[in-house]
RNA sequence: GGCGGGUUGGCGGAGAGGUUACGCAGCGGAUUGCAAAUCCGUGAAGACCGGUUCGAUUCCGGUACCCGCCUCCA
C-alpha cells in the first residue's frame, strides 16, 4: 500500500497517515457560509482536498471514504440579506426568504465547484438540519462545566479546557493581555465564545432551553462531523485562517462534548491565496469570484491547474500570466491525449508526489515529462482532476467555434490560402517577401497557424483563433 | 505586542546535505525565403550574516524584508 504523508497542523509536523479505519476513511471540510458567491480564494481548499480524496479513494478504494463538507446556512449576514428582502417587499416569512437565499447560494456554489472539476462531497449536511444536535450538544457541554448559560446566551468555559489554544499555539492568558475587545457584561472570561445566542422577532430563531435563539459560529462544524463520522475521524481541513478561532472552538466543543473521542487525528491547513502579493478582500478591491473567472471565459480547468500549481502550504499568488500558462498546457495535454486510450493505472512517480504531503506541483511536473506517452500522461493527470471528459469543454468549444467559423469563413481561409501560396510563388521570383510576411503577419495574429511547408499552404485555427481579426 | 508562513535562476515553481528539477521565456543548431511547428543542445538560482560539516541553497541560530492570524473570512 502506498505510504501517505500529510502536514499535520496539530503536531507541527509532516506524519505517516494512518487511518483509525482503512474500511471507512473519513474527513471533514469546512465548507462555505452560503451567503454569496464562493470568491477565488474558497476554492482553494476545495481543490486541494479534491485531489487528497482522489488520492485516498485510489488507496483505500472508491468506496472506502467518506467525505463531508458542511454548509453553513445560519450566520448573520444571511440575515442581513433576507431582512433587506422582506423590507423590500418580498413575500413570506424571514424564514422562507432566509432558506430561498441559502439556496440560491447553494446552487451557485455546486455550479462554480463543479467547473473546478472538484467531486461532490458523499455528505453535506446544512448547519439549520443539526439545530437539535446542536442544543443537544451545548446541554452536553453545560452539564459538564464546560459551557454556561446567561441572559439568553450560552458561551464556552475556555478555563474549562486545558488544551485550549494548541492547535494554534496560544495561550489563553497571553491572548487575554494581547486583546483589546470589550468584553461582552455576560462572559465569565473575555476569551469564552458563545454557543448559542437569542434572537429577537427579526432573527430567525429556533426554541431552545435558554428561550428563542440561534447558534453561534463553530458549533455546527463538530455537531455535524460527530454526526457523520464520530466522535473519532481521521482529516479536518480548512484554510488556515480558521485555525483560530474556527478550529480551536471546534476542538474545544468536540473534546469536551465527546472527551471519549479524539476528534479530529490530522489537521490540515492550506496557505492563503493572494492576488499580486495581497490577500484578497473588498476592501483592498482585488476581490473576484470563482464565477468572474468562469465569466471572463477562463475555463474552470484552468482555474484548477493554477491553484494547483502551487503547493497548497504555501502563499498562492493568482496572476494573469499563470493563467494563460496553465491554459497553453492544458490545451497541449488535451491535444496529445485526445481519442488516446488511458493507462490502467496512474505513473508511480505521479502517486509519489502526492503521497508526499499533496505535493501537486511535483505532480504537475512529472505531467509535463509524460509528453512522450500520451496514455500515461491521461492517467496520471486525471488522478489530479485534469483532462476528465467532462472538462474539456471549453476545448472543444473553441475548437467547435472555430471549426464552425472555419466552415462559415471557409471562403476566405481558402481564399487566403491560394493568395499566401501565390504570393509565395512570385516572392521566390522577385526575392521580395514583404508582402508574403504582410499577409501571413496578420493571419497570425488572428489566432491561425500558418505552416508553409515545401508542399503547401495550411492554415490551423490555433487556442486564440479569431475570425473576426482574418484580413478580407 | 503574541502566534504562524514565506524569501530559489528573466518569470512561475519543486525536490534532495554532495549528482539535470520541471514549465514558460532566452540563447545556439537542424529545418524554413523568413517564420511557425517540431527536434537537438545550452547559459542562468536559492535575501543577508554566522554556525555544524570534508561539503549546505538543503540542518541550526540570528538579521532584514514580505504575508497571514489574533475581529467575519478558505
Amino acid at each position: 500500500m502506498v505510504e501517505i504523508k500529510l502536514t499535520n497542523t496539530r503536531t507541527r509536523s509532516k506524519e505517516v497517515f494512518q487511518p483509525l479505519d482503512a474500511g471507512n476513511v473519513r474527513l471533514y471540510l469546512c465548507g462555505p457560509t452560503v451567503y454569496d458567491r464562493a470568491h477565488l480564494g474558497n476554492a482553494r481548499p476545495v481543490v486541494v482536498i479534491d485531489v487528497l480524496v482522489r488520492l485516498l479513494r485510489h488507496v483505500y478504494g472508491a468506496d472506502h471514504v467518506t467525505y463531508v463538507r458542511n454548509f453553513t446556512d445560519v450566520d448573520d449576514k444571511i440575515n442581513a440579506t433576507a431582512l433587506a428582502r422582506q423590507q423590500a417587499g418580498a413575500p413570506g416569512t424571514l424564514e422562507d426568504l432566509i432558506r430561498e437565499r441559502t439556496e440560491e447560494t447553494i446552487g451557485w456554489y455546486h455550479a462554480d465547484m463543479d467547473a473546478l472539476g472538484a467531486t461532490r462531497p458523499d455528505h453535506e449536511p446544512r448547519a439549520t438540519d443539526y439545530i437539535a444536535q446542536m442544543i443537544a450538544m451545548i446541554q452536553t457541554l453545560i452539564e459538564g462545566g464546560h459551557a454556561y448559560a446567561r441572559d439568553g446566551h450560552v458561551l464556552f468555559r475556555v478555563r474549562s479546557y486545558a488544551e485550549y489554544g494548541r492547535l494554534s499555539g496560544r495561550s489563553v492568558d497571553d491572548m487575554i493581555a494581547g486583546a483589546r475587545v470589550e468584553v461582552a457584561p455576560f462572559k465569565e472570561e473575555p476569551m469564552d465564545f458563545v454557543l448559542w445566542k437569542p434572537s429577537d422577532a427579526d432573527l430567525p430563531g429556533w426554541d431552545s432551553p435558554w428561550g428563542r435563539g440561534r447558534p453561534g459560529w463553530h458549533i455546527e462544524c463538530s455537531a455535524m462531523s460527530y454526526e457523520l463520522l464520530g466522535d473519532s475521524f481521521d482529516i479536518h481541513a480548512g484554510g488556515i485562517d480558521l485555525q483560530f478561532p474556527h478550529h480551536e472552538n471546534e476542538i474545544a466543543q468536540s473534546c469536551c462534548a465527546h472527551p471519549q473521542g479524539e476528534f479530529a487525528r490530522v489537521w490540515l491547513h492550506n496557505e492563503m491565496l493572494q492576488v499580486e502579493g495581497k490577500k484578497m478582500s473588498k476592501s483592498l478591491g482585488n476581490f473576484f469570484t470563482v464565477r468572474d473567472l468562469l465569466d471572463q471565459g477562463i475555463p474552470g480547468e484552468v482555474v484548477r491547474f493554477v491553484l494547483l500549481s502551487t503547493h497548497y502550504r504555501k502563499p498562492m499568488d493568482w496572476t494573469e500570466e499563470k493563467k494563460d500558462q496553465a491554459r497553453d498546457v492544458l490545451w497541449e495535454w488535451r491535444l496529445i491525449t485526445d481519442g488516446v486510450e488511458p493507462a490502467p493505472i496512474p505513473d508511480q512517480r505521479i502517486l509519489a508526489a502526492l503521497s508526499d504531503d499533496l505535493n501537486t506541483a511535483e505532480a504537475i511536473s512529472i505531467l509535463h515529462r509524460l509528453k512522450d506517452d500520451p496514455s500515461q500522461l491521461l492517467t496520471s493527470a486525471r488522478l489530479l482532476g485534469f483532462l476528465e471528459p467532462g472538462m474539456g469543454q471549453w476545448m472543444e468549444h473553441d475548437l467547435g467555434v472555430a471549426q464552425s467559423m472555419i466552415v462559415s469563413v471557409d471562403e476566405v481561409l481558402t481564399d487566403l490560402t491560394g493568395r499566401l501560396a501565390g504570393l509565395r510563388q512570385l516572392a521566390m521570383e522577385t526575392k521580395d517577401f514583404s508582402a508574403l510576411d504582410e499577409l501571413k503577419g496578420r493571419i497570425v495574429d488572428a489566432g491561425v497557424e500558418v505552416r508553409m511547408s515545401k508542399a503547401n499552404v495550411e492554415l490551423i485555427p490555433g487556442p486564440r483563433f479569431d475570425p473576426a481579426r482574418l484580413p478580407q
